[in-house]
Parts: structure tokens; sequence; C-alpha cells
DNA sequence: CTGAAAGCGCTTACAG
DNA sequence: CTGAAAGCGCTTACAG
């Protein structure tokens, strides 16, 4: 009983001895509303069951205009481990609304970016989510302002697209908090971020200066340096050879806390009697550091639900939406 | 000039002054097989610049009853971290073959991949990448069978299904034969794989241990574990604890390579003057630890891209295709 | 309650 | 060299 041929809906009503129309009503669950005698349903039900007939999608959508899918186009899909469950959160919720995710990885490369969009919108795309892998403001892709579209983890600076973005300033407070409320008050911060259109640096930043402000004092030093582990290790050698001391240490990243431990063990310093930890991202190399570093989170699989979400929405109101990142607790903040 | 609906194929015929049929060879590419005179190809390329035409793709699939779409279905697209890049390379070699990347996400249930598998065939692909995030040989999902698909990372024990995973056997080889090259033949190794189906542990070790016979020696012994830092750090502390000492051990992820750092930091052992340490994946993780981990490097990327290309490709043998696990060095394996 | 007909935007034998 | 026509598999007013 091999079929040769997938069955189509004519197929299907043929056998069922009813119209096309019956069978695309049955099928479209709109038996009902258009009084389809019982018996019909049944046979046209039957037929489909023992054809194994499945709608041809491609068809659907050219009559219907709809495809039931989503771009998403990213500088970088993989990029840096933890970040492509954006990805994930992006497919759930999809499948949850019926549709289908087409993904495209641009590399960065702005030509390519265009191709991507303009690919899309060839596919028909119900909407595209534009992504970035870290934190920023973007220049609007040419295209990007046709189709429906949501930025996720990025945003234009004319607010003329929806956007979908962790909220660094609060991360940055409940840093600061964090650290507070363990009675540690000179706090020093590790990494400033000189990329242009990075936001998360800053606002973080920002936040924990806020913080500090509000419990009358301030950010004790920040020792400038990439985000990267062994940016991260040379510049806390540095400091720490120069007789840099703090009870509490807020590094702007996860792999900047593992930078800091390595540095921090050579000094004999240890975590968190000496020295209280806090850092961001919640990724999973936090919950390797021994011991696992206290991080503020980044939502990321939340940030890709909405992300569909509202680009799936038609009664979405617009503007940026601001997800809470909230503190994963380890053991790095000594108990005050 | 903003234009309401997008030009179709019958617009730029009939502006350009042509029938369907001349304006459709010329835009596939067929004006020198069709001798069309060069006036009429010049006046049609005008008329697609200035309505800004682009071809409907569906409409075309329907009609090719090609989508130029692959599917790519996994238990976990993200997972852990680099393991993404699989499908970094897969959706680099879909673009480069003109085709997209349709994605779903199973999470592993067998429901749910079943309406996957259903889905990109109602969808039409051109085929089906199935991927798992770790080495496995799985029993084939009902579906596949009838769609073109190639398995990645993971193999049917009955092979009805061509398959791309990584060699790793000839891994553990390498392994072994970079501790031997360093003057190191007292080797343990941390962590079997206790799963059932999981094919990168066994064969490691097969490699290693068929290493190690050629050069006349064999394993020293074997300290089981989970593959995670945590596991690692405690199977090694318990290891060195009860006196386990060993000139060179290879950890079976990089993970598990963090873990036994940690512990043998505590132990005051040095890597690598008192212990040279391999381990596999060759993920970011290796890199960061100090020093520097030598690793044997999983191809993700190379693995999608093969994966896919092989998809495309119909004149594939089918077949199991092993890609070469090739050692990253650190410093981690003293100099001899 | 059900069916004949048009049409979504393409491609491609088939005729001239 | 170019065009009229059929058809991919659906959905949906419009008539009965």
């Amino acid at each position: 009983m091999t079929r040769r041929k997938p069955a189509t809906l004519r197929d299907v009503a043929s056998s069922a001895g009813v119209s096309r129309t019956t069978a695309s009503y049955i099928l479209n669950g709109r038996a009902d509303e258009m009084r389809i005698a019982p018996g019909t349903v049944a046979r046209v039900r039957a037929a489909v069951a023992e054809m194994d007939y499945r709608p041809n999608r491609t068809a659907r959508s050219l009559r219907m205009r709809r495809t039931a899918t989503v771009g998403l186009i990213s500088d970088q899909i993989a990029g840096q481990q933890y970040g492509s469950s954006m990805l994930t959160g992006a497919s759930a919720a999809a499948r949850e609304l019926q549709h289908v995710v087409v993904m495209g990885e641009s590399g960065g490369d702005p030509e390519l970016e265009r191709l991507l969009i303009d690919e899309m919108r060839e596919r028909d795309v119900d909407g595209v989510v534009y992504a970035t892998r870290t934190a920023r403001t973007v220049r609007l892709p040419e295209g990007l302002t046709e189709v429906r579209a949501v930025l996720l983890n990025c945003e234009d600076p004319d607010a003329r697209v929806p956007s979908v973005v962790p909220d660094d300033e609060g991360g940055g407070r409940a840093a600061a908090a964090t650290l507070l409320a363990a009675g540690v008050d000179d706090v020093w911060v590790m990494g400033e971020d000189p990329t242009p259109d990075a936001t998360a640096g800053p606002r973080r930043m920002a936040g924990i200066r806020a913080e500090l402000h509000a419990r009358g004092t301030d950010i004790a030093g920040v020792v400038p340096c990439d985000w990267s582990v062994t940016d991260g290790f040379a510049a806390a050698s540095r400091w720490l050879a120069a007789g840099g001391r703090a009870k509490g240490l807020i590094c702007m990243n996860d792999r900047l806390a593992m930078g800091a431990y390595q540095a921090l063990a050579e000094a004999g310093l240890r975590v968190p009697d000496d020295v209280s930890v806090v850092s961001f991202d919640g990724s999973a190399l936090a919950s390797w550091l021994r011991p696992e570093v206290t991080s503020v989170t980044l939502p990321f699989h939340d940030l890709g639900a909405l992300a569909v979400r509202r680009l799936l929405d038609l009664e979405d109101a617009g503007g940026t939406v601001l997800l809470p990142m909230t503190v994963r607790a380890g053991g790095s903040v000594r108990d005050s």
C-alpha cells in the first residue's frame, strides 16, 4: 500500500462524493457554520484518514496570502553559548501560535542582511524578528520598515519598530542591591563597554550607580576591560598587582567573573570570604565557577518568545518592552 | 511613490509590453536559451527595476513543487553552548545552495517530533535534517523515511538514512597520541558515558585504548562521572583524595576538564607541570581555562554544513560520513 | 446545505 | 523569437 503522490483535496472530495468546496469547509472547521450534514462530514473525514491527506500549505499560502511563517534574522544565531536560547524561545512561541521559524544569519554583513530581508519578503513571511547577539542600538536595515517587524535585543533610536530588550538598568540596580544587602558597600566594577552602540554596559553601570547613590554611596572604582575571560583575568591581575582591593566586585558578565576568579585565586584571595562577586548574564558558566557566581540573569528565552508574540499580535501597541533581569543566587556573596 | 501592492509578473510583462511567458524566461535566466531579442530583455529588466518587482516564491513553489527550503529538526537547537554552531553551518550551506532553513525544536518529545516532521512535509521542504545535541544512535522517527532526510550527529542503527557524525574514535586516538607524543604514557580517563544510546563516549574510549595499545601500553584507569563541571570536580576530588595520581588525564569533554582543573588546583597540583590534560569538544570553555586546555575539537560547523549539502546533493551515495576531529593545542600538555 | 467558478502568481509544454 | 493556455492545490464569494 505505498501511495505514489500525495492525495489532494480534489481526491478527498471525489472519494467522499462531495465538491472541493464542501471538503474545504469541513477541513477548515467551518462545517457547523456552513451547516453541513453530519453524514457528509463523516464521509469526508473518513476519506481524509484513509488517504492520509495532508493539505498543501504552499497552495493555501498562495491563496490566503499568509504563510504561517516568521522570519528570524540575526547577526549571530549561535554566537556565544546560551544566547541561542533566544532562538528556542522564539521557536516555542511561534509553534504555540501555529507558526514556523525561518532563520537567517547575516554574520553582521549588511549586504547579506539586506538579501535575507528581501528573501523573507519574497517568501511572504508574516513578519520578521531582527535580533542581535549583544544588546545595542541599530541602524534600521533597509527593507525592515516595509514588513511587519520586531527588534529583539536591540533598539532603533527612533523607535520606529517595536522592540524587546532586557532591563539592563534594573539589572544593574539589582546587582548593587544584592551587595548592599550583604553589607558590602565598597564596590568596584569590572568592564566598561567601549563598543559605541552597545547598550548593556552603560545601562548596567547607570543602574549600579543609581542604586548606590540611593544608599548614599558610590562606585569605588572601575576596572576597564573587554568582556572576555582572558581580558578579565589580565585586567583583574593588573588591578590586584597595583594594590587594588574591594569587598565587592561587580563583573559586567559571567566571563569576566571567570577571569576575575582566576586572578583572585592567584592572588590568594577567596570568594566570597575576601571578595563578594556579582556578575551578569546568568549563563551556564556562572554555575560552573566555584563558588557558583551570583549572576543577574538575562531572560533570553522570554525575550525570544515575547518578540514573536508581539510580532504576531496585531493589537500590539508598539514601543519598547523591557524584560526584567532577576538575580540568580550563587555562593559568591558573603553572608552579612 | 509608495506602492500599495507588490508588482506581479503580469504587471512587469504588461509594462514591458511582452507576455508573462517571455518575462518569466528572462527572469529565470533562460533568455539566451530562448533566443529572446536583447531589446526585449532590456525592456523587461527595466520594468523589473522600476517596479521593484520580486517574484512570489510561494507561487513559484506551488508550480515547481520545490520550495528551496530545508527543514532542521532537533531535540535541542540551542542546548549547550557552542553546539549551536551546527545551526550556523547548516544555515550557511543552505544559503550557498539558495535554500533557507526552517527550524523546529522538539525538546526530545517524540509526539512533537512527529508533528514537526508532518509540518515540514506539509510545507513541502526539499528535505529534512534531523539533528541531536549529543552524538547517539536514534530510533528513526516515523515519517522521516518518507522525506529526503539526513541525520546530523546521530545514526540510525540500520543506516536507512544518510548520516553525518564526528569521528569520535579518531578523536580518541588523537587525544592519546597527543599525550604519548609528550612522553606521557600514564593516562587516566575521566568520564564514562552511562547514557545507553550515546556514541561519543564509547568511541572516544575505544580510540584512546587503541592508540595506547598500539604503543604497547593501556589506560591506567578510569574515573567514572557525568559529563558536567560539578560532577567532574566531585569525581576528580574523590579520586585525588583516594591517592589517585597520573601524569596524563583525558577528560571526555571540556566541562569535565574544568571540573578537573578545579580539583587539581585544590589539591595543589599544577597543569601541565604535574598533570597533562587533554579534553574533547574544543568549545570556547576550553580556551577560557588557565592554562587553556588542549582539546580534540568537534567540527560542529562542518557537520551542519555537510548535512545540508548531502541533503541537497541528489547524487549523494548515502551511508555515514565521519568528520575528523582535530587537536586544538592549548598549554595543558607538558613539553617533553 | 452544496457546487461551479474564479483566482492567488507563477512556469512551461505547445503552437506558431 | 513570442504568446495563449493549462495547471500547481487551495479558498471563498456567489448562486442555487
